[in-house]
DNA sequence: TTTATTTTGAAAGAAAATGATTGATTTTTG
DNA sequence: CAAAAATCAATCATTTTCTTTCAAAATAAA
């Protein structure tokens, strides 16, 4: 029997009853333990399922199809694959800044759930958070409706309050000249000041945004990586002294 | 049998019938006493149930998601409509703040979208306001779980930022002796904040919040109203005079 | 064909769930 | 009130399930 064949069982039959047994997906696809095991791993790292001792349960309030479409996009993977190692670097005690958007969102199912602090401007990532139970903090300031981010002047300010030991930020693009680039300078200002405030800066970015620019030349520029967009050339850099910033790659 | 099965199945019987024997489970399930045991200790913890001598019993504050559905449907009507006439209130130019809470919640589609200005601590309404394109600003600080609410010293002090032309709060419970009350003492904190920073402030009661309390006795105490939880007597009342508090009833 | 890559199954050790037993605590009964 | 009965929390051994690892089989690529 492929692959593809007893996912979709398996899917159907969570569909039908809720909860599904190991054993009984051992005896309906006579696939031996290990492949259905691995099977769940996959479906439940695609968000179709959850994972119970002992078997498979339906997730509630969650349609498939978005899912369906997440899995056809192509870098999904490498962007959970990322976040995860991302995420395995946050230690225990840690005081932690997420970025807004898609790629620092992976993270959180992989974030650990005891005794760290979590800050961030991405409102889409709230109710996952909360969900996990994870001690957060959000910046106050102007909700974006494009990005379900927090900016402006006012988010910066709240921003100074804290102070962290790893950053989490996403990126647009890399680029040979600018170093990291987003489009909105509203939300650039905020990453700068993230960086500032942070003992260490991790910046995720997968396959998609490099384009044509090789390894190599990530390398030499991450002594002078800032975030920026419109920024001058005196911001440019300033604070590369005191952080450290680090390119996440697959 | 799987855990979250029995989990399940220990839930609805509870629901059926507000409380359950231990034996009852036992016979139910099959599974041993300790098994049943460690069950109701973690539906107890998880806050689904209480553990009673011989058992387990429904908790009478905190109802079920169905019943949760229930209990808002039950009130939706009523929510509406002075939720409705709440945001009928609000006028062109207005920079209004919003409270978290579902009542509030109840007001964004009512909202005028144009030229307003609104600030809020209600992550839940953070959505439904970004989608009707008004201009929103949440307040920092932590993100509180179960009401999805901002709360917390970092709130009070990120809404000082701000003056609001008129202010929309919630309410849990209205008490002749302690004025409106809500049971925990931060979101206490940053209703009487935004009280403050308001010019006019409007408290959304629906009947289900006034229990034994005649209208009339409502109307003497609001002069001296205020939100308070355990707040001392020095701070009670201690902004009425620079604000006008209104009570919205149907 | 030969050589990679992916998929699969099997096995060992770790982790989780379970059931039985103990003695303490609470409730009931006389 | 005190004894008896029932319920309970805590602990330990056993069973079940999980993860990890490795090698064989199947599949794709060269």
């Amino acid at each position: 029997m492929l692959t593809p064949e007893r996912h979709q069982l398996i899917l159907q039959l969570i569909k039908e009853k809720s909860i599904v047994k190991i054993q009984e997906l051992l005896d309906i696809t006579g696939a031996s333990e290990s492949t259905i095991r691995r099977d769940l791993t996959v479906l439940e790292e695609e968000k179709f399922l959850k994972r119970i001792h002992g078997g498979a349960a339906r997730l509630k309030g969650k349609l498939q199809e978005p899912s369906m479409n997440e899995k056809s996009s192509k870098n999904l993977h490498e962007k959970r694959q990322i976040a995860k190692f991302a995420a395995s670097l946050i230690e225990e005690g840690d005081s932690v800044y997420l970025d807004a958007g898609s790629t620092i969102k992976e993270m959180i199912p992989f974030l650990p759930a005891k005794d760290i602090v979590v800050v961030t401007n991405g409102l889409m990532h709230l109710p996952e958070l909360m969900d996990r139970n994870i001690e957060t903090y959000v910046i106050g300031g102007y909700a974006k409706p494009k990005t379900n981010a927090v900016i402006g002047r006012g988010a910066v300010a709240s921003l100074e309050q804290y102070r962290f030991d790893k950053c989490f930020l996403g990126v647009n693009g890399i680029h040979p000249h600018s170093g990291f680039t987003t489009p909105d300078q509203e939300e650039a200002m905020i990453k700068s000041k993230a960086i500032f405030l942070s003992r260490e800066t991790y910046v995720l970015a997968d396959e998609s945004k490099f384009s044509e620019i090789t390894f190599a030349k990530i390398a030499d520029l991450q002594e002078a990586a800032i975030i920026t967009n419109s920024l001058d050339e005196d911001t440019k850099g300033q604070y590369t002294s005191k952080t450290t910033i680090k390119v996440v790659t697959p």
